[in-house]
RNA sequence: GGUCGCGUGGCCGAGUGGCUAGGCACAGCUCUGCAAAAGCUGCUACUGCGGUUCGAAUCCGCACGCGACCUCCA
């Protein structure tokens, strides 16, 4: 098992689209690369599953036993608010308008970006560096771009030349874009516009006198354009050319496509080996974003108070149900797919349980030795197959069934010797917790000990009136304890309790 | 308008040209004083029309519907 756990993992590269065999550039280290938030608003739930995806990536990688290194910026300064000429900085607007300094606003932000990360379990990068904190690095970017002549400046400013970019490389390689039809199709409000073609982009964006967030620079007071920071910061922690990006679809073009001009006019070489891009998360099929106003922020999500919330639901229940899904394909939100994610997660969860604090019956047929080399070879197929999670779950309830066939109302597991059944708990372990990224939410029976003595006192009373067959007072303890969320399950083994 | 993608059973959502995805819901049964949980059984779909093929949800074409990107967006 363990060579096939390091069988070959594919991946579906989004510059060549098609799924390649992932092979780092200097095993066993991995460079990755996660375009991070920007940090002037709430994120959404959208956001979150971004995140989640490369998560996911990470957490696999990380069990395969590669050595990551996860860089996932956080970017406060820079992207601009609507059309360019009377752009303004989305942080700087917002500082406005709460009596801020824009750090505040980062600041807090960011809290709240990472208090939300905390929520959902995705693991912290490696890196987390800030555009602000690599202005140096940025403007040294734009100087290298512009002496190796894809860069011009204008009235303070310099842009990225595309049409000459793309005499001698390929601009839209990633985006499936051709430049005539860029040019062609190009939004005619440009007019007194400094930029030689409209395909150019801002890598350094002048600072008009009210501008709050500005540096000084070889050009005069301003700020880096919208897509340098990930290239510079990139370069400087993972090397000029580094394994995989990633990001949200949404990302693909103009983003990242700039990224991949950038690098390349700076420093000559391809900056990325394999690009992966995370689906949208929709909601009545049309994608959730902040400009669409149809976003709800994770507290919302759990406490319900938004009108697309029947209900609220826990975050290991969203968890649970953006990985029933594979990442590459849209998911749309509905109040009825969350409860059945709910009700899913629940009944996985309880397994795992009934499966750690089971003890082997110790007569074993070897049976549940080969249905674990099946469900395990199934699995880490799956997940090599493009982290494909929706089947790696299936596989994994698969085994739900056998797990509850086998422990019975006791704990005693069935048909288990011991080695068997501390290889399924270390399986179920790794890949619900640490795979999967999901984690127990309620509180567990074994939890609290007097919390535990209390229920069984009226355990006990209950089966003294159930021994009397005075099943109304034996009925009224149990709906009363069901009323305070204890459930009581009678077994053949005795009656055992669970919070609701 | 251009580029790309999608359209699966009551719902969500996988899917390799031929073999049961899975979850949720629903129905019946077993267990049970009743219930809950669990197990068993049932529910067999692939937008439409052509084509390729011994055989297509899976490949090709057309039509219809939907979405993403083309402007900040995960």
């Amino acid at each position: 098992m363990s060579e096939l756990k390091k069988g070959p993992f594919w991946i579906t590269n989004t510059l060549t689209r098609k799924k390649e065999e992932f092979v780092p550039q200097a095993p066993p280290h991995v460079g990755l690369y996660v375009c991070g938030p920007t940090v002037y608003s709430d994120v959404h739930l959208g956001n979150v599953r971004t995140f989640t995806t490369f998560d996911l990536l990470y957490r696999w990688l990380l069990h395969l036993g590669y050595k990551v290194r996860y860089v996932r910026n956080i970017t406060d300064v820079g992207h601009l608010v609507g059309d360019i000429d009377e752009g303004e900085d989305k942080i700087a607007k917002r500082a406005r308008l709460e009596q801020l300094e824009p750090m505040e606003i980062v600041q807090k932000y960011t809290n709240g970006f990472h208090a939300v990360m905390r929520q959902f379990n995705v693991l912290s990068p490696s890196i987390e560096p800030t555009a602000t904190g690599h202005l140096i690095e940025q403007i040294d970017m734009v100087k290298r771009i512009i002496d190796h002549g894809y860069g011009y400046e204008a009235n303070g400013s310099v842009y990225f030349d595309v049409p000459k970019f793309a005499e001698k490389h390929a601009y839209g390689e990633l985006s499936g874009r051709k430049i005539d039809e860029l040019m062609s199709n190009t939004r005619d409000t440009e007019g007194m516009d400094e930029k030689r073609s409209p395909l150019d982009f801002a890598i350094w964006k002048k600072a008009d006198p009210i501008h709050l967030m500005k540096w000084p620079s070889p050009w005069g007071e301003g700020f880096p354009g919208w897509h340098l920071e990930c290239s510079a910061m990139s370069t400087k922690y993972l090397g000029l050319t580094f394994d995989i990006h990633g990001g949200g679809m949404d990302l693909k073009f103009p983003h990242h496509e700039c990224e991949i001009a950038q690098s390349i006019a700076a420093d000559g070489q391809a900056p990325v080996r394999y690009w992966m891009h995370g689906n949208m998360l929709t909601v009545n099929g049309r994608k959730m974003a902040k400009s669409e106003g149809n976003g709800f922020t994770p507290e919302e999500l759990v406490t319900g108070n938004h009108k697309l919330l029947e209900r609220g639901y826990s975050p290991m229940t969203v968890r649970f149900f953006m990985l029933q899904c594979h990442y590459a394909s849209t998911l749309d939100f509905s109040n009825a797919a969350l409860q059945a994610a709910e009700k899913g997660l629940e009944r996985l969860m309880k397994a795992v349980q009934t499966l750690n604090s089971a003890k082997a019956s110790g007569n074993s047929n070897g049976a549940y030795t080969s249905a674990l080399n099946v469900i395990e070879e199934l699995a880490y197929g799956h997940m090599n197959d493009d982290l494909n999670t929706p089947r790696m779950i299936a596989v994994l309830f698969d085994g739900v069934t056998e797990i509850n066939k086998a422990v019975d109302g006791g704990g005693v597991a069935r048909g288990f010797n011991e080695a068997e059944l501390g290889r399924w708990k270390k399986f179920y372990s790794e890949m619900v917790f640490d795979v999967l990224g999901l984690q127990q939410e309620t509180a567990t029976a074994g939890d609290d000990t007097a919390m535990d003595g209390l229920v069984k006192v009226f355990i006990q009373l209950r089966a003294e009136a159930k021994a009397k067959k005075d099943f109304a007072a034996s009925d009224r303890l149990r709906d009363q304890l069901l009323a305070l969320g204890i459930v009581l399950k009678d077994t053949k083994e005795g009656t055992t309790w669970e919070r609701a």
